[in-house]
DNA sequence: CTGAAAGCGCTTACAG
DNA sequence: CTGAAAGCGCTTACAG
């Protein structure tokens, strides 16, 4: 049985790719010589060899076979990435920013998607290392038996966007408390006093206590609290819950964009008006956000920023453990009851 | 220097991971039995000393070398994937439904941003081929010279959403034509009779086709037609400059969601009503849609059928090229002017 | 049922 | 400046 496919062009059908040794003999040089032509090193190599060596390159239409090469050096020129779910857009725009980062260094992204995986336990985490990674990004909130594997994986590994950090690793994220807080001050300032709270699992955010706080130093007490997941499903269903009992509450303060998103759609159907009945301040300043309607007011992480500091971190083995706290900023749009810069 | 990382678990610093060299020592059998215990064959081997393996990989904490693997048997167990931007919706539900997909076979994805790798001209393309991949996925539009790269790089490729097929290999698609058709034909039901167009560029494009088609059968011109990219920036652009000239329309089809998002809040923030004052219909039926206000009425693409039958195609090589087209669902919800199905 | 050995395609220390 | 050779960690045909 062959294995020409019928699905590559027909002109290179059984055709094989050549090898570092094909090109070495059409050039007439040595296997050695066309590697330091290929990697600019370690060995300088005489031009008029070198030239040779692309010519053959060329003419075999030479790709060097990436897998062998992270097979000899130990790494594969590759990070990995652990995410809940990509689709997310946080967290698409998470992944995007390391991706980004990543290929300014000359790395590629291996992103694994935990959601479509967690019926594996946590074997999709060692399936992961397997691949020589150069460092492994996680953006998911794992157990501690998946921290452990993580820890033990003998790769470097940094931790983004976690509610805890881990003291044994680097540790990216940011101000979650005092994002919260402001985002919430900003609110009471538009004389809310009545802040309910959208967020996740219950004592594990530290958004949850910025929101506390905030209506705390203002004398003002905890409005209504929804808690669930961080999907735009539970934003919607927060958003009804939360209409139901619209007399206990003039405004919300929301974890994530996504959970808005379902949110606002709820809170419309239910016939109220944001800002004019509830306002709403959110957290992520995902780019969707300025998009809604009302625009939302939200808290933005610097997403770019932090895909870069992460890549520095994985690459850079010296720096010990660390927690990395990055500050948001407030991006005030209407949904709070701010008008349009332009009118 | 010593490659320990401060990053990784002290208690593992130093220590180097096993090999399947030492599971065989360990175990007091071959590495080549070790490896018949971990693949299952293709040699049978005695219970006893299966249990005697097992207990070295458990006692060692030994995880195979995915890369070796590769390099043996030339093939990865990974699928690339090549899509424009990884943060759009559409693509981001495509991106995860063929990880579903392919995490079902035991594969794993590689994803390629282009928009981020643009800059290197092609080279993106052959950094991808060069992993061994099982094959690739293409849900970009390539230049001419970037699909005569796929085709020579020897591994299996499917199209998929390209507005123009290739007849080298397999793609897979929807019925754009006739799913713009339904679509526009719906708002023209609602009793619009002058829709816009919002989409892609010239030419391209079978919603477009769809749109006029539609439109001629029903004995009305085509309404005005913004043409441009697929991002949300551009919808907002467009639904600017609809607005600007609204007394020319009473419906706009759009060529995407994402580009909807924009519209509408261009739309919104014109003082335009949604539908009273313009209907919008859409096209992708991504997850979103259904939270936008009001509800958008879009044509759904069966994006988990689609990824499915991707993988497949790239598994089964002895299929040849062909292109298959997936039939599209036209989703009824408020932005067209239906009624809420709940009151 | 088990094992010795070749080889996948690279990189690089070592020798010239 | 160039090359012969070892070896990265696996898989598998071949032999027992």
């Amino acid at each position: 049985m062959t294995t020409a496919s019928p699905l590559s062009d027909p002109r290179d059908s059984g055709r094989k790719a050549a090898t570092r040794t094909d090109v070495a003999r059409y050039a007439g040089v040595s296997s050695a010589v066309v590697s330091y032509v290929l990697n600019n090193g370690p060995k300088p190599v005489a031009p008029a060899t070198k030239a040779r060596v692309l010519d053959a390159v060329a003419a075999l239409h030479y790709r060097p076979n990436a897998t062998a090469r992270a097979l000899k050096r130990g790494v594969a020129d590759m990070i990995g990435m652990i995410v809940p779910d990509s689709r997310n857009p946080f967290f698409a725009g998470f992944v995007h920013a390391i991706d980004r980062a990543a290929s300014r260094r000359g790395l590629t992204v291996l992103v694994i998607n935990s959601d479509s995986r967690r019926e594996d336990g946590s074997s999709h985490i060692s399936a992961l290392a397997s691949h020589q990674l150069d460092g492994l990004v996680v953006a998911d909130t794992l157990t501690e038996e998946e921290r452990a594997l993580v820890m033990s994986l003998g790769v470097n590994v940094v931790l983004v966007n976690q509610f805890r950090p881990d003291s044994r690793v680097v540790s990216i994220g940011v101000d979650f408390y005092n994002g919260a807080k402001e985002a919430v001050a900003h609110l009471i300032e538009h004389g809310r006093e009545r802040v309910a709270f959208v967020g996740g699992d219950p004592g594990v955010d530290e958004r949850e206590r910025g929101w506390i706080d905030a209506l705390g130093e203002a004398g003002l007490p905890p409005g209504p609290r929804v808690r669930g997941s961080f999907s735009v499903e539970a934003g919607y269903a927060a958003g009804q819950k939360l209409a139901a009992q619209r007399d206990q509450l003039d405004a919300v303060f929301v974890a994530s964009d996504q959970l808005s998103f379902g949110l606002m759609a709820a809170l419309h159907e239910a016939g109220l008006t944001i800002p004019a009945d509830v306002a709403v301040a959110s957290f992520d300043g995902s780019s969707e956000s300025r998009y809604l309607c009302p625009p939302l007011t939200t808290v933005r992480q610097p997403v770019d920023e932090m895909a870069d500091a992460a890549i520095d971190a994985l690459l850079d083995t010296s720096r010990g453990a660390a927690y990395v706290d990055f500050p948001t900023t407030l991006i005030r749009r209407q949904s709070c009851g701010c008008h349009p810069a332009s009118s």
